[in-house]
DNA sequence: TGAAAAGTCAAGTTGTTGCTTCAGTATCAG
DNA sequence: CTGATACTGAAGCAACAACTTGACTTTTCA
């Protein structure tokens, strides 16, 4: 496993980050959007953005006095590949099983 | 986010699950194998392994004194399926975005 | 039979981390 | 200009989680 999909699977370990990237999938949102349904403060919401954005998940920018929140899809797509990977290895040793059983005298 | 889907995240939040995780998928082996590349405790990998069964990513069975992990591949595919839907909404709205876009008079 | 191997259980330690508060900066609205 | 809003930075705290050790059970095999 890389570093870079480590650290977004580091980040998504967080139920709080993970429901900031559900809630900036529907569309950008400021920090304080963020922080006021979590009942958190703008400055933990601030923490978690700026794992978020190193990971590669969200992508920040400040207009204003407000910051807007991104989606980055990348990151999401890294995540479904590592885990449809594995999941595919597991399956073609199972396949391989599946075809050495079937090829054995009178299965 | 369903609480089976939180499970499955919080279990891959741990880089020595993950890396338990990435062997089990090259098919089974024992707790003495997992526990030996990592260089941690026996008792250490069967911390994460109760987890991981209870998330719903391995499953494993006693036979004899070894115990034997193998993949549940159904755990993967959850956690795909959770990635993908957040990104697919996104890129759904950048979609909505653009056709909005296209539709402008003298575009 | 008895020693070694594989794992489990209970309890304890320690580092990390998620969050807070407080103080500060920058921007907007009247 | 003034007050309010939106955020940022530093510092500190408290809970959790990963891991360890030591004692124990069960299975293997010579």
């Amino acid at each position: 496993m890389t570093p870079a999909t480590a650290a977004l699977f580091d980040a998504l370990g967080d139920p709080t980050r993970r429901a900031i990237v559900s809630r900036i999938a529907r569309g950008p949102v400021s920090v304080s959007a963020l922080a006021t349904p979590l009942g958190i403060s703008l400055t933990a919401v601030g923490q978690h953005l700026r794992l978020l954005e190193k990971a590669g998940l969200v992508l920040s920018e400040k207009q204003g006095r407000t910051r807007s929140c991104a989606l980055r899809p990348e990151g999401l797509r890294a995540v479904e590949q590592w885990a449809q990977a594995c999941r595919k290895e597991w399956e073609a040793r199972l396949d391989r099983l599946g075809d050495l059983l079937d090829a054995l005298p009178d299965a």
